[in-house]
DNA sequence: TGTACATCAGTGAACGCGCGTTCACTGATGTAC
DNA sequence: TGTACATCAGTGAACGCGCGTTCACTGATGTAC
């Protein structure tokens, strides 16, 4: 009946990605950790020396598994010398949105996330950074090829642009529709910004109409504008 | 040399408000708190019975001051009848980056309004509610004044298109300069989002400019496009 | 004006709980000879 | 093949620290008569 080394460690893991994702490092406690993972309170230690390596390992695998699924998405988007600006966006955007809505541990990984970009640790940053500089670089590029006329140093902030409405309408599902998990978002939050579609499905083929409109539109505007000269 | 009553209440509020928007509600022991206002440990319970009533108590002062520092520049940038929809956003931007990048309180204000967006109480949602609903309300407004052509059931997209903008262009000030706070951004984030300009005069200029040109363009292109006919 | 009492801001020390962690232990599985 | 020992996953109980909170107290200020 001895469930063996790699079941324990798993059990762990995976109990403490659900618990952190919901509630954060601090909230959560190894008792929580353990009594989900129904596993001894000790073998948090035994496994992963400390509460704070356990979270550490949670975030690397998380990330981890997130860039794995994505960096061959993007080549293959970007790959593709036939697309339009257009294409490349709105593929880019349906893939990370099927990826972070529809799969479960999408969810995890999501709220894990975006914890770790408002106020994480150098550690945490830095997978981050190995995550999202691929996807980035790769928009940046497909931007100047398609507009070559744009000015270089404008590129980070429409990248910026990008990043703010990714990180918007990602969590706008969760925040409207996070019914199917634990913590309920709070009704006030619901009247500030209003669901914007019943189901999973139109919501992604909406979202990503919008933003694929709204970006392309926004770009172009941009590249055409004057350069900026007045810089240090 | 008794200091009075308003004295320790309001060192205590300013201790708290500075400690909480730098390290977060759990990170934050009311003996931290209450060194850093210099008076007893027990102040705390005496005048807000309580660590979690005294962070509520923080919360609601930061964010009313906030929204009475913009509800009247909101009012007076909607009022003026001959602006078009570019000088609108255009000065809600500059509007809202002046206040809180340039001002002390600014600060403190953005760090807890971020953590309470993304994993807050309800309480802190309301509060939230209160000071950005008549924001978004009255841009939207806006642009339907501007664009009477769009579709009405688009104008929350455009929002959250604004809003995703409006919080990354404000962190990221803050996430690339924020040497004259305590907490050394990772270097990691640093290179994943490089800064945007050396001093922050240029940086709200730029950012609003850029802002401005890719929204406004993104609007037309939205208040342009066939209106999303199939829906529940 | 003087006395007795009430109110209130603020204090110092202690309480008790819950946390992450430690430690001595068990029992199963390999390994050397 | 049998024996002695080493390794390792996992356990149960306890440790000690630090947390939020409580409590009896002080001393100053107001108030009634």
């Amino acid at each position: 009946m001895t469930t063996d080394a790699r079941d324990t460690r798993e059990r762990l893991l995976d109990a403490a990605e659900a618990l952190f994702a919901d509630r954060g490092y601090d909230a959560v406690t190894v008792r929580d950790i353990a009594a989900a993972a129904e596993v001894n309170v000790a073998a948090v230690n035994y496994h992963f020396h400390g509460k704070d390596r356990l979270y550490g390992e949670v975030l690397r695998r998380v990330i981890a598994a997130k860039r794995d699924r994505h960096l061959d998405a993007m080549e293959t988007i970007l790959a593709d010398e036939g697309q339009d600006l257009a294409d490349v966006i709105g593929d880019f955007f349906r893939t990370h949105l099927d990826d972070v809505l529809r799969r479960e541990e999408g969810g995890n990984f999501l709220k894990l996330f975006v914890r770790e970009l408002h106020h994480g640790s150098p550690e945490g940053a830095e997978m981050i950074r190995e995550l999202l500089q691929p996807m980035w670089d790769g928009l940046g590029r497909a931007v100047i090829k398609h507009h070559p006329e744009v000015d270089p140093k404008l590129v980070p902030w429409i990248i910026g642009s990008l990043h703010g409405q990714l990180i918007h309408f990602t969590m706008r599902w969760r925040t409207t529709h996070g019914g199917d998990c634990h913590p309920t978002p709070p009704e006030a939050i619901r009247l500030l910004f209003p669901p914007l579609a019943d189901d999973l499905d139109r919501y992604i083929e909406r979202a990503v109409e919008h933003i694929t409109r709204f970006s392309v539109a926004g770009i172009e505007a941009v590249a055409a504008g004057k350069t900026v000269e007045e810089h240090s």
